[in-house]
DNA sequence: CAGACATATCTCGACGTCAAGATATTCCGC
DNA sequence: GCGGAATATCTTGACGTCGAGATATGTCTG
């Protein structure tokens, strides 16, 4: 029902051939959707790492620095918005931005009004390096999906906003872990 | 181009929102699929990881017993075939198998014929850890696509397909890290 | 306004992974 | 059959993350 013809076949297409054979039985179906995922996820990942290995930063770097640029002017979040932004626990947070300030890319201060709160701002260094690694960035994802045509494309969005609605990934639902948009 | 029209907003709507504001300039485009495609590859695997949890395994466990599961009898493979199943270094392999062989998982020996191997093999206690924990898991996935209709199924396969294609995601062409399938 | 609860952040120890290189074994060309 | 290259696995040290809980501060209720 899926019209795999003629399409090469990847590492997934070796693991469903496999389990045809050892439990016939099986309806694999969900594993050809999902084990893609989880391993197209991981692949793009590396091709992300690798440009901004050549521009001196780690992802997690790079997913900080990019929260606090697009937050807008003054470029300031606490680490509780950070968790939530990046879906990492709170004790990641605290020591991502130990090694950004040790960069001095962020500065910490307590709020005021409220004692309880920290807000981490990007400095001037902090934004140069966003901007220095963005645009190659930008263009790095552009041409990971260059190789599809027009019509993949929408496909493969359609595909992920709807499971997006499935996995009931709307506003604060903060179930879990891992993960993040740059 | 990609009618989003009525479509719950999620997470990543909310970042494509900021850098509108921020910066009206960029094309997002790339970053609508991508952010998704991580994002929610991490939403599923908590979600898988919940399951693997109630059989009182960890993914990187069921990943390998079930690689060697479908490896076919006599569940044996090398810890390079492992390597390249699970798109993992040879120093977690190493690890991995450690820890599976304490819990009485899976055995190791040196082959006779050609001594650098080790062959690793999943005992009888292995085997009915991962059949008592496989069905659940399988349940599990199809659970979580379950939401969507036959069309937005197809899409997301042949747009993850499509992906794969790009990815260069052929036998062996093993270039980076992370992520597998189980 | 005291006490209980809620919120925000940080601390600590454990764990899984990687990268680089060490070791052991086999293969190959001469 | 010897020496160097190739292959297979393991070792080591560093790193990033998590989970649970500690601390500090703020809020609310009676």
């Amino acid at each position: 029902m899926t019209g795999d013809q003629g399409r090469r076949r990847d590492a997934i297409d070796r693991i469903l051939d496999e389990w045809a054979h050892e439990r016939p039985d099986l309806d694999v179906s969900a594993l050809a959707v999902i084990g893609r995922l989880s391993r197209y996820a991981a692949l793009v990942q590396a091709r992300l790492d690798a440009v901004f290995a050549e521009h001196g930063l780690q992802s997690w770097e790079f997913d900080v620095l990019s929260a606090l640029r697009r937050s807008g002017s003054p470029y300031e979040l606490t680490p509780g918005e950070l968790d939530r932004a990046l879906l990492i626990t709170s004790g990641t947070t605290t020591h991502r931005v130990q090694r950004l300030e040790a960069r001095g890319f962020v500065t910490r201060r307590r709020d005021d009004e409220d004692r309880r709160i920290v807000r981490v701002r990007l400095t001037g260094t902090g934004l140069a390096a966003h901007e220095a690694t963005h645009d190659a960035h930008a263009a790095n994802e552009t041409r990971i999906l260059a190789g599809l045509d027009p019509g993949e494309r929408d496909a493969l969005l359609g595909g992920l906003q709807a499971l997006g609605r499935v996995l009931g990934d709307a506003t604060d639902e903060a179930t879990a872990l891992g993960g993040d948009a740059r």
